[in-house]
DNA sequence: CCAAAAGTGTTAAGTCTACACCCATGA
DNA sequence: TCATGGGTGTAGACTTAACACTTTTGG
């Protein structure tokens, strides 16, 4: 029994990737092209996210997870699902309407919007077939459908959780300088950090253990590398409740 | 043009109530009952959350809002979007079959569940046809579907939002005392709050502000009075990034 | 020896924790 | 005048913010 799509309900990433030469929070978009035979321009041209339909015998997580496997090769990303885009004229403008044309959609669909978290350069984006492409997260070309809205409430949920998730990590390498910390955080935030201060207070934590290791090939000091103990992290934040409103 | 059910699609919402003579955080349930006419026991006898299915021509949000007018006769409640339960089995266990055979609704669902905070005695639970209760949130009775994850994640969710939004003055009336504050915080996170420390700290925020008034009614000190400004909360809030991990 | 980025210290202000008693009121 | 819960103060530990120079390294 080959499972069917369910045609009113799909899965959207937002996969960000944080670019550590360019200190950028990028979003991996494809492109969306459609050239009709009787014009010379194409009717359709911009980019969208890569989403998928929920096939009938699949977890929604599971719709996620196939979007991400196709997009970047890897599992066990980090993924949030963090809200569901169902408004009913979401795909109504003008070019959305050809599109769904030519691809035979055209009912209602909600789609359960997904955020991804992953260093750039962890997935070769040129070998895939897609063609995806990273663009900064300020720098948004024009996008279909309302996924410039969806990437728009996702950068928004990311803001506000790193601020008390243990989160950025998941832009990094595993094995990661104070300074790469810093650049992924004032790049999420957009704001300048204080390196003295930063560092005293991300070295004083348990949770980020001191490798020893240092940088190598690089024409300067080499920088001392960490890593991010999850485990000890739970163990500390167990249970502690201190109200910051 | 009758707008028409989605079949698969449907909006379940946890709404929780503090009651604040009990100090108890309740979610609102309606029972689920059948009796088959074989049968002298109920085939069907527990509780769920109420919720509806989509309408062709409504937002999720609109859904959402007419399962609380309908449960709670008010709109504009504070609701949250957390969570959407898709695992294909999810109504899968015998009562839900039965349940679902003799509602007519059969194919998979996926449910796009919402929490709402209110104070129980904004609403009168005894007028409303649907007989809803409310039970603490940790004593909860036998729950339908896959209800009680719902809800155990809905609380998971406030629990850790309360820490860091002003979500808590959902859950009292518009003036409250301080203590009123406190009761809230110790009931939904289950733990005790030294009640100088908790005074001083909240009474110093610009955004909890004293009114000219007293409790009335107490045979005792009348406490004094407070507000909640969400303006000025926002103003003083719009951009302060200060980590917590 | 130079360029480049890594790494470091101090002070003052503010916040957090722990802890126990007096006070104002209505009945 | 009493019972009830409202309301208060302090000290020590810790955290934060603001601020600029020295060190280490590879080339």
């Amino acid at each position: 029994m080959k499972a069917e799509i369910i045609p009113n309900i799909s899965v959207d990433c937002v996969i960000f990737g944080f670019d550590n030469t360019t200190k950028s929070l990028n979003v991996l978009l494809i492109e969306r092209y459609l050239k009709l035979k009787d014009s010379e321009i194409p009717a359709v041209n911009d980019y969208v996210l890569r989403g998928f339909h929920t096939l009938d015998n699949e977890t929604i997580d599971e719709t996620a997870n196939r979007v991400l496997k196709e997009l970047t090769g890897l599992d066990h990303l980090y993924k949030k699902q963090f809200k569901v885009f169902g408004d009913p004229n979401r795909l109504m403008n003008e070019k959305d309407i050809i599109w769904a044309q030519h691809e035979h959609f055209n009912q209602r669909t909600i789609t359960i919007a997904y955020y991804i978290l992953l260093p750039t350069d962890v997935i070769q984006i040129e070998v895939n077939q897609y063609k995806p492409k990273w663009f900064p997260v300020n720098q948004l070309p024009e996008l279909g459908f309302d996924h410039r809205k969806i990437i728009n409430e996702a950068y928004a949920d990311l803001k506000e959780k790193v601020l008390y998730k243990p989160i950025v990590f998941e832009l990094l390498a595993d094995k990661f300088t104070i300074k790469d910390l810093q650049d992924a955080y004032e790049a999420i935030l957009g704001v300048e950090i204080d390196n003295r201060n930063f560092r005293r207070k991300l070295i004083t934590k348990k949770y980020i253990i001191a490798l020893d290791e240092k940088q190598v090939g690089v024409s300067k000091k080499p920088s001392q590398l960490y890593m991010f103990s999850k485990d000890v992290y739970q163990k500390i934040y167990k249970e502690s409740y201190l109200i910051s409103i």
